[in-house]
DNA sequence: GTCTATATGGCGATAGAC
DNA sequence: GTCTATCGCCATATAGAC
């Protein structure tokens, strides 16, 4: 609910009747919203780490790390939606506390991995530069996606995982005017 | 105040305020505070597709073209974060409405450019992924500025518009691993 | 731990005087 | 066009019985 209609726009009476206790019961729990959304965003933040774990420790070419990482996270943020709006929003908002907590507690472990592997692959570049722009390629096309639809020569594949990592990996390995897709 | 603490955190009495009038007199100008939200939205997109205008009229090559059109986008989202945080909100909330509105009123024509421009230096390439692509390099270091900040490796210059610019046309024009910066 | 009832206050919007 | 005053509602949070 907090994902999708925003911390604002959701009520202490709109979560009693979601989980069918009354608002008083809740407030047993959780001493005011503020704390029960933080612990709602850090539990739903928790397992998804687990994913990449795997892929870091596959032995396999460079090139096949970097797209078996980029198909693991366009996999994740395509099977949960909700997710991802949730980090949208916290981006949005900006809340200089929560975004320490975000990047040192549930993203800093990962982004080493992809830190390094693109040391790895592109050694003459940024590589903090690099990896954002990894992320970005991956995410964006969802970001987008409400807007997108509205847009010239959209089409329904390319909201397809595969597609995405396709065309993505394209233009990370080939120049733009060289790769197909 | 609509860009920094979103449609649902601003009330009509802190709006009152600001503007140095009481309540009421907003509401003889606007008929409810949607509408107060729509044209405030409305009103600060107007400005901006100007400056592409000059972009697509240039005759250069192709890759100077891309590079003038990253630059710009670039240039735009540095100097406004306000104007970029709105459409990032609007984004979010994603109400199909206001997003046909955003898409066909604000961004089509632009973005037919980019297309255009796309279909002729990446013609192997689906021109619609290739657009929004090189949209989310450019966007997307920003959006991420209040995470990455925290993230390692990060430094001030990576903030810097040419820095910025550098970057993302080395990734487009050459190999992930030939380009430097 | 759960409930009903309620305190307290901010919200969008309006009435009606000037 | 602007104001003060106010309506009616919904919000967070609490008191206190069971």
């Amino acid at each position: 609910m907090f994902a999708e209609k925003g911390f604002a726009n959701v009520s202490m009476r709109n979560l009693a009747k979601a989980v069918g206790m009354s608002v008083a019961s809740i407030y047993h729990h959780f001493p005011d919203k503020n704390t029960l959304y933080l612990e709602t965003v850090q539990f739903a933040f928790k397992d998804k780490a687990l994913v990449f774990s795997e892929v870091w420790l596959e032995s396999c070419s460079l090139e096949k790390k970097l797209e078996l990482f980029v198909s693991s996270l366009i996999e994740i943020l395509n099977a949960d939606r909700e997710f991802h709006r949730l980090i949208q929003r916290e981006i949005v908002d900006a809340n200089p506390d929560r975004m320490k907590m975000l990047a040192e507690d549930v993203f800093k472990e990962q982004f080493v991995f992809l830190l390094e592997l693109m040391k790895q692959i592109a050694p003459k570049k940024d590589a903090h530069l690099s990896a954002i722009s990894v992320l970005s390629l991956c995410k964006y096309h969802f970001e987008m996606q409400p807007l997108r639809r509205f847009l010239p020569e959209w089409k329904q594949q390319h909201d397809q995982p595969d597609v995405l990592v396709k065309h993505v990996m394209g233009l990370l390995l080939n120049r733009l005017k060289e790769s197909d897709l």
